[in-house]
DNA sequence: CGGCATTGTTACAGTTTCGTGACGCATCAT
DNA sequence: ATGATGCGTCACGAAACTGTAACAATGCCG
């Protein structure tokens, strides 16, 4: 399903500007990762196919096609439509427009951007693995499966039936897969800003869920003082 | 957790010119800083580690080992890898510039600099909130691993299971690995404001601690009379 | 070697945290 | 209206965690 990960990560720099290009080089290979680029946007779309890297740098402005017609092409061909990508950009008004067109990259960086702060979204966005898949509308794991526009849970092709905040509460735990989320934390995204519910009561749901989930119960873990999580195993 | 941002954010200004280093000491007390000083690069880099400023200002030409070395050696170390540099220069030259960028420098000034624009930039680094959102969430070291947003620790890859506050003791001192922690400062930092306790309940859990690390146990070093660190090597 | 201070170890009781079932209230379609 | 459904809170018991004290072991000083 997902893209297999390399042991080293692979990076695909897709750049039209020599300079920039290998400032980007140097300083990804610094952190200890393979570079390799493209200069428009055919290239990108070939090497990204042929060699599927673990994430894709992407200039907005390229020859030929440009950056967003890129990262909408990708984001249709199976093998690499999980790739994390993010985008480059001159302007941060851009970004507005970017953001606009729902295309689906990950995270933006505008330039001049400072190579530490490169590298920190690259490491963020390999770290969390499953970026494209969290972002995605749909979340499949194990024996769960969760269509969040459809609003519809299933369990071994089984629908469950859930209740709006069993749902939610569900698909945030799904989303942060393997990161503990205090009560708090569930509170404010599943909850959103209604400070004045007690903690506990993400307990009732966490139990109605366990009950409605089937097998899939044994991946909602509690780690006791801390918080609920979903299990990434 | 996250070493905290210090309340009063504080400053390593490392250069060799006693008038420069005078200069930039006034001007960063006025805006409300915290300032600390180091004459050459050993000196920068060991209060960067004792200390752990929250953003560094460091000038190009040291004597024994240069700027540039400090900031890539800054660099490789987890415990200060993502606090922000600010590159000074004497040169205005275009080389230097791209050098230090390469080299993970966040920003840069040349000499002579209006205290004005000084400041501007490292408020605009400091707000960039890129200290905080960027200090490392995971610490490996030796056959430890520590991945604090998911409340994971595993020693050769093999999960330990801590509780709660073995975790936090854990994380501590390992992010202020080398340096010891008296009772006192581990009770405030991972009990937080309890004053009430007894700092003999800090050797219960680091036994604790150490019955559950097996081959890591041996890192986790007793300095008699003082308190406890995590060593080094 | 002996005495003192400090730390390691063990056991245990008190406390905290969590799962669970029950209850009352609100909403809503019938 | 009324019954069904969803939600938030509460109370209780079980289990896990934590702090402390008491004792053993160790290091340190002369």
């Amino acid at each position: 399903m997902v893209p297999k990960r390399h042991v080293i990560p692979k990076i695909l720099v897709v750049d039209d500007e020599p300079d920039a290009v290998e400032l980007i080089r140097f300083n990804l290979k610094a952190a200890g990762y393979e570079v390799i680029t493209a200069a428009d946007g055919d290239e990108a779309l070939k090497k990204a196919r042929a060699l599927l890297p673990d994430l894709i740098l992407l200039d907005l402005m390229l020859p030929e096609v440009d950056g967003l017609e890129v990262c909408k092409i990708l984001r249709r061909d199976q093998r690499v439509s999980a790739t994390p990508i993010i985008m480059l950009t001159a302007k941060a008004a851009e970004i507005d427009r970017v953001l606009g067109l729902e295309l689906g990259a990950d995270d933006y960086v505008t330039k001049p951007f400072s190579p530490r702060e490169l590298i920190l979204r690259v490491k963020r966005l390999l770290r969390s693995g499953a970026a494209a898949e969290t972002k995605s509308d749909e979340i499949t794991f194990k024996d769960l499966h969760l269509d969040i526009p459809r609003h519809l849970a299933s369990v071994k092709g089984k629908a469950v039936d859930l209740t709006a905040t069993e749902f939610k509460l569900l698909t945030v735990l799904a989303q942060r897969r393997g990161r503990v989320q205090s009560r708090e934390q569930l509170l404010q995204d599943v909850w959103e800003y209604d400070n004045l519910i007690d903690t506990r009561t993400v307990d009732t749901h966490m139990r109605r869920l366990r009950e409605k989930l089937g097998t899939v119960a044994k991946y909602l873990d509690t780690v006791r003082g801390v918080g609920y999580r979903f299990l990434e195993e």
